[in-house]
DNA sequence: AAGTGGTCTAGACCACCGC
DNA sequence: CGGTGGTCTAGACCACTTG
């Protein structure tokens, strides 16, 4: 009997896990609304707390939900502090974080270069929406950011005047389009400035500047953008933990 | 009675933990070697084995100990692999890790920089070794590293012929010299190659270079090394991970 | 077979929050 | 005050490793 299971065991605690992120998925919790207790899932799934309380605590390190003790449990936000502490990683030269002032200057649709559509996975020549902008960080721009999003999941975007669009986009992927943003991973090279970057940031054409190309994923793994960002880092660095 | 319990209230797991880690870093389990189970550290501290375990598992999320069903609990080691999974970040552009092949050029004992002192916190003009070398990879020199260490923690190394040294330094570090490299920190820029960089890297003089300069600590979180790496990004690139 | 860590349970109490 | 998650305990059983 325990050589039946050998094989394809999978821990309880796991499989409650899978059911929860399987909700959060579907919306049935929006973000920032409370899940139900532990005490009141335990019984729902008929497992103890613990069981519960450790799908639960799994989840919270993978900021799908935020637990506060005597609170309860809620399903993750993207608030403009997850955005720079998580997502943000160009700090100054007394490694401090800095709110990025950001100033689009493009919003349109297109189709999908070969590129976009292998990184978005998306079929040749999908629609998708470019964002272009400058981010200013204390004062003087430092970041030109070349931003590309499926159209199928942002409808109405591309209308959008540029200059209306916030400093935070995956708040606002969040909160307009219910697009919600947990995890991504980062290229990083350096790169030599072309002469319109060069304008664009204030330095001289083949400056060295740091290119970050991040790919974002939503919580079923599916990636819901893809962004280019060329950073000056005369004054800043991009500042990585190895823990 | 819990108003006094209130302020400075600290959890039973997290005081077995620091009792733990102190003996750790007193090297009472050299690396590699196995702590007492689970049961009988319960019994020596008079705490239930959960609590055991939970400080246990605190302590492998941090690498300090690395625990397997069936054998037991071991005091962390720096295998090339760890090496190359936590700490080296550069992959090539298929997304593979290679195996970096390194060559040091020189290896010298001098007086500590300002740069280097703060770094190291160490005393103005204390005693540093400094290490340079090219990193190879794929068969073409990639990376030039020009790292520093306290003599203090290294006694005798500044006498070893440059060529002898191993490629995975860390595992090196550790034993040779008892230094456990256990986190790190990176700032990562742009840089234009200078000329003595380019030639050695076979880029063209001004060429755009990632820097990457890591502070490493150690489990009392006293800094151990100071490094600047400069990179070729043309065939690889910088990978983090967000999560 | 014996010993390890991993899972799961049940129950007690504590710290924290909001009403 | 009641309800939440956080800690701590004790005990059972399971999966894995070694001999």
């Amino acid at each position: 009997m325990s050589e039946a299971r050998g094989l394809n065991y999978r821990p309880l605690y796991e499989q409650i896990k899978t059911l929860l992120v399987r909700r959060l998925g579907n919306n049935e919790w929006p973000p920032g609304t409370a899940l139900p207790s532990e005490i009141a899932l335990a019984q729902e799934y008929d497992v103890s707390q613990g069981t519960v309380r450790k799908a639960l605590n799994v989840m919270e390190k993978e900021h799908l939900v935020e637990r506060r003790q005597g609170r309860g449990t809620f399903a993750a936000r993207h608030s403009q502090q997850r955005s720079l502490f998580q997502f943000f990683h160009l700090v100054n030269d007394n490694g401090e974080r800095e709110l990025p002032v950001s100033r689009a200057t493009s919003c349109r649709q297109s189709k999908a270069s070969a590129a976009e559509a292998r990184a978005l996975e998306l079929p040749e020549r999908a629609s998708v929406i470019r964002i272009e902008r400058v981010r200013e960080l204390n004062g003087t721009p430092a970041i030109h950011e070349r931003i590309s999003i499926p159209s199928s999941l942002f409808p109405g975007l591309a209308s959008w005047p540029p200059e209306n669009l916030p400093n935070t986009l995956y708040e606002f992927y969040e909160t307009e389009y219910g697009v919600m943003v947990v995890h991504a991973s980062e290229k990083v090279r350096a790169a030599a400035a072309s002469a319109t970057e060069a304008k664009v940031l204030g330095v001289a054409p083949a400056s060295p500047l740091l290119s970050v190309e991040r790919r974002a994923l939503n919580i079923r793994n599916e990636p819901v953008e893809w962004r280019r960002s060329l950073c000056r880092t005369d004054q800043h660095y991009y500042f990585n933990e190895l823990d």
